[in-house]
DNA sequence: CCACTTATTTGTCCTGGACATGTATTTAAT
DNA sequence: ATTAAATACATGTCCAGGACAAATAAGTGG
């Protein structure tokens, strides 16, 4: 076991590090070139060989990108100064019963007790109804399970497993909640460079809890294909998700772009950290500023909706 | 609409391609090198751009390598004599029913009847039950997808609709069917090289089917980590799946290495088209020929450990 | 405070060489 | 005749260091 333990901090090569950080191997030699850090040693042939230290800070330097910031910003500094910086966009503003219920649940996983995670997830569930538990419980949860994986405070085991459960959990709702079947038809997706899973899983679940036909085509969709797909399927909504980790700017501009190819009858919604304070540059998109918003851009679908079919029909 | 069929068309990007086919942007050029395929045309600035029809070649290469094939055998040849050397390893033995099924699921994903496809699937679900469900119509559905991908009779939405469908249904019989908690507890996942994710639910599914008490920790878990979580957890069983993509030879040997340093207590079993015909260099590891070998596998556990547990009784 | 222009930052792509490791083939042995 | 070791060949991954477009920040004027 001991052997185990200190196996895991054994130096790594660079398409470990890639995988482990999500960090390019171009970019990680790049950032050597110019940064002098991450500054890795070598085995006898030359090859680059990270410090367990070192994919440690790499870590904590992706999540840091991911939220906003500048290389030129981070890879200067020393790991306690990242750390303070983490810290100063954690301004989570969860009530104590929330705080109170994401130490539990992450006690679990550290624990490893993935039957009574998922459990205590149904719970919630039963209890709170699904809107209220993929906005009062997933969602700050995610949150915590990434700060405390950033801090190293999980383990890689311990992160799959939170994966797997709630995505039980939440795929088991969304064959529960089919079959409304009910306006407005919505394609939930992403653009091929967004990664993220569980943000459009909460979100296919929300948009079902308020009765509207959601279909999920996963992310990494080709953008051409996305339109396409719409269109063909006479769906009335193509909504699309941004984590922190996609470039702001660029979001804006794939987003304008594909507003310009999508038929003009089919409403585009957009969401996710990305796109915070981008409204004005949006043209003809609703911007989902967070999860709570989704029931009254569906509601109001539906008045205008209401409103134009009478009038047809008068 | 036919300004995006020409549109999907366009040349692709090395980053594109890689995306798409799954093969690593320094492998496509190294292969251009050696064996002169695939030959991009170049941008203004020498950048590579791919030609549909050359992507195209290269996800039927792809599946070939995935089946054993050597990039020797198969970067010379042309689009005709790659599609028999399809052919030539797709001598599946569905009965007629089966067959007659899975056509009119594909027919399903081709028209787009997402919820229509889902239906079915929990129709024969339900009829079938579990364990025959799988092994009868998921697993030959899966390759009927793949096969009508390479062939490119499906289009990437209508494969990822596929996946989001199939995962909506397997995830929720795996919710359902929890609460079995049998021995023995066995720990599913995958090596860090292999991202095959059908695979692993399937088998989950089955083994909570025949009662065993199942946990999934998706795919891609580094091997120190698995070796610690599983001797913490107390999991009687480690089981590893293998795809056709991963190199066979790697496999047996990552796999006897990983023996030497899980716990002799757990029994490791391991499973995938990588493993055909390689037990007899798998040393204490039970090879899972095929998903009907499953429940056998586990009775025989039972078996044991009843033995075991009577004598140590008495 | 917003829109436009200029400067800087930053990721991705390129070439071509090197080499360890994976796989096929041959040879020896049980 | 199958299994095992030894050889030769095939193949993916890594490296360096240069180049450049696109993304972002900073500066400028409404």
């Amino acid at each position: 076991m001991m052997l185990d333990f200190e196996d895991s901090q054994l130096p790594m090569r660079i398409a470990e590090v890639e995988r482990d950080t999500g960090l390019a191997k171009e970019t990680l030699r790049v950032w050597e070139r110019r940064y002098q850090f991450p500054k890795p040693e070598r085995d006898e042939l030359g090859e680059r060989l990270y410090p367990f230290t070192q994919v440690e800070q790499l870590r904590v330097i992706r999540r840091l990108l991911d939220n906003g910031f500048r290389p030129s910003k981070v890879l200067g500094k020393n790991l306690g100064q990242l750390h303070e910086m983490l810290d100063s966009i954690n301004q989570s503003n969860l009530t104590h019963e929330q705080m109170v219920r994401c130490a539990s649940l992450l006690k679990l996983l550290r624990l490893h007790r993935g039957a009574e995670l998922r459990q205590a997830l149904n719970h919630v569930f039963a209890r709170e109804g699904l809107k209220r538990f993929i906005i009062e419980t997933i969602a700050p949860l995610n949150k915590a399970v990434g700060d405390a994986w950033v801090r190293g405070e999980l383990t890689v085991p311990e992160e799959h497993l939170y994966t797997e459960q709630v995505q039980n959990v939440l795929r088991h709702a969304i064959q529960n909640q089919q079959g409304v079947d009910d306006r407005p038809n919505i394609l939930l997706t992403t653009f091929p460079d967004e990664a993220h899973q569980l943000g459009i899983l909460m979100v296919e679940a929300l948009c079902l809890a308020e009765g509207a036909n959601c279909l999920s085509l996963g992310t990494r969709l080709p953008i051409a294909d996305i339109a396409m797909y719409a269109q063909e399927g006479n769906f009335d909504v193509v909504a699309l998700s941004f984590s922190g980790a996609y470039p702001s700017q660029v979001a804006v501009r794939d987003l304008n772009q594909f507003r310009e190819r999508l038929d003009k009858n089919i409403e585009l919604w957009a969401g996710g950290q990305a796109l915070y304070r981008k409204e004005k540059r949006l043209h003809g998109i609703r911007v989902v500023s967070d999860l709570d918003h989704i029931q009254s851009l569906i509601k109001s679908w539906r008045d205008v909706r209401q409103v134009e079919t009478s009038r047809s029909v008068a």
